[in-house]
DNA sequence: AGTTTGACTGGAG
DNA sequence: CCTCCAGCCAAAC
């Protein structure tokens, strides 16, 4: 049988994969998109499944208080490179960087 | 098969 | 925005 990823996941990779450069999106506006709002927590799942070769920029995926994934430090790094400001208190400022999906070319 | 954990969210303090 | 509590869902133990 093929080691192949879940349908739904892969849906996830596409969302990820769609987000604007130097723009930020939640958990749970990405669960949403999927179709499931309530399976945010699957979507951090995902990302920890996530493969390296996909190019996917997962690094563009917080948490809704704006705060970057735990134990992965560099994601804010890699967010300022893009243009994301972050705050003193070491999150994105949502209000600024959210990814509005009507605002998408 | 039941319990625990986790890249979550929303409400309350 | 921070912390604590409750809810939700899948994977790991």
């Amino acid at each position: 049988m093929k080691s192949e990823i879940s349908e739904y996941e892969k849906l996830v990779y596409e969302i990820v994969a769609a987000i604007p450069k130097g723009k930020v999106t939640t958990y749970g506006q990405i669960a949403c998109m999927t179709g499931y709002p309530e399976r945010s927590r699957m979507v951090g799942h995902a990302m920890t499944n996530a493969p390296k070769k996909r190019g996917l920029p997962c690094h563009r995926v917080v948490n809704h208080a704006g705060r970057t994934a735990p134990g992965w430090e560099e994601q804010r790094k890699l967010l300022e490179r893009e243009g994301v400001r972050f705050r003193p208190n070491g999150n994105v400022d949502l209000r600024l960087h959210e990814w509005d999906i009507f605002s998408d070319p």
